[in-house]
DNA sequence: CATGAATGAGGTTTCATTCAT
DNA sequence: AATGAATGAAACCTCATTCAT
């Protein structure tokens, strides 16, 4: 990719993150990114188009390692593997995921990558219920719900406090009460 | 207080929920409250000022019923209360949580209220780790990280989804697991 | 109505007329009327929408004087003081009438007024059309529009340069023609 | 002529006169014409030199076909074919022609050609007085100007309405009035 | 000849805020 | 207490033009 759209594309999630992304403008982008403002509007579309974008990137390496070999179903190992991958990337893309989830608490610019979020989350929760009702669970819809949204509260707190979360301690738990 | 001065701060919670701080404008506050945009320099210094307003309103409702008592000490009666009024309160004011969830997952935005924030959570955190420790746990501390992350997980979770979400039966989880 | 909105009418008409619509920046509107730039979106919620307001100002004056008594009939007299009015006008409103002019020329900028457009010259040509056959001609519809051609080229001319085109002379030969 | 020159020039006067010169940007040209931006500027200096380049191949024709053995007088049957050959051409090249009228009601455009335009009309003018004073008009200049305002008058219709214009019964009639 | 990345000035529009009434 | 006209900074975006390749 060229290089200064991926530096573009590199500042632009760093501000979003920090600042939101209504309270982060074209101009604080171009100005940390070294480019011009026009440049951007080369490459993308609108700032929702780059937002879009953005979004895209992670969701797609999010997918890529749950059920890598994609037959699926989710094996006892995958699972684990699953989630520790996830708390890893996290740790090391800590911008791109706290933007994730600034967008997932407004409404108005989930809207944004609604679509796009559909066809991620859909399979992926199929998949989550499959294990539990395999697993014996009484209400495996229920229990699949209750494990996003413990990923999701774990992660955001991780994200937040990186250096003092206790998150060995809290995967341990995690994976003795959900796999 | 001022049957005006109210109409604004609800209409602003309601369109900071919808659509995030930095996203509403203090016009469209006006336009949909009714009222002139002057007045609400009348009752607040200023956007951030009408925001901070409205978060300390919420943030006494919350720790009313932590610890009611005053005591210092967490009962499990009290705890199951604690946990069951919680999701009782999204349920009633949707708007109020969406936005302090908003809050909470942008750093620019935590900033404003960020005091606050600290002299509500800083007490709370502590009383849970005491619990913990009192019910024998290993690591108090994660426990209590564990657990506040679960319950704004599942809350943020809840309030998408009001409709469909298994709260009752997310809720047995939660008491299950950490009471 | 208020001052400072008609400032910006007129302001706006002056310079559309001379630069045309899409080389006019607000910018300029704001400066030479004396106000903010932002001002001119209290009264109108676009440049579109300035333009729209401004059309819809000369078309009502237009129509006053085509059939005053609005019997929608024609007489030779109402005829006459039609064609005298239009000169009339343009000689005294040479800005509107440029700018007029302007927007015909310019399908791109006619779509932005065209439905206040058809309001107007639909019952225009059917009067003059009834004129026209009531008075013998052979092809009535083509007469009126030959008509409305000539009304149009010369009003053009005439306002590119009132001060030498020889306006009492083509009116004589406009009426003796057409009337 | 280069293939790709000429693409240009035909996209750049098919939306000119759609559009307008000022809402035309080079971008659009480029991608209709199927070019990148920067051959554009192989060809011609600037948007504006683009123009001048457009409006001097259409006099060029345009005078071609008036007074054509250039004797500098205007025979009656010059006179005819001259009147019937411009409305060919409008209907020939209809983009140029509205782009034409485009530029004339327009005084900032106006003034980019403002040269040219001059070289074209002087002569064309003083022609049309000598044939109307050899046929014994009592103010044969007041004729002369009222002839073209006619001409442009008809013109700009019969572009905006090709198929539905009576053209041919007004050219006749403004044969039988000027000729 | 031909491209398209890159620029930066300037376009339209929004918006928090002030202030006279 | 309440209005809304007015401001001006800053937002997003467009565009003519340049230049290395």
């Amino acid at each position: 990719m060229k290089p200064k759209k991926e530096k573009i594309i590199d500042t632009a999630i760093a501000l979003f993150a920090d600042n939101g992304f209504h309270n982060t403008s074209i101009s604080q982008i171009a100005n940390k990114a070294g480019v011009s403002k026009g440049l951007m509007y080369n490459y993308f579309e609108s700032k929702e188009d780059l937002l879009k974008y953005i979004f895209d990137l992670g969701a797609a390496k999010l997918l890529e390692n749950f059920d890598p070999n994609r037959d699926g179903v989710l094996t006892k190992e995958e699972f684990i593997f699953y989630i520790e991958d996830i708390f890893y990337q996290m740790q090391k893309d800590r911008n791109y995921w706290m933007l994730f989830f600034n967008i997932v608490t407004q409404p108005a610019i989930t809207q944004i990558v609604a679509d796009r979020m559909m066809e991620m989350v859909g399979p992926m929760m199929k998949e989550l219920t499959d294990y539990f009702r395999n697993k014996g669970c009484e209400d495996p819809e229920a229990e699949a719900r209750y494990f996003v949204a413990v990923m999701d509260g774990v992660g955001m707190h991780y994200l937040l406090d990186q250096e003092n979360y206790p998150i060995r301690s809290v995967i341990k738990k995690i994976i003795k009460e959900f796999v």
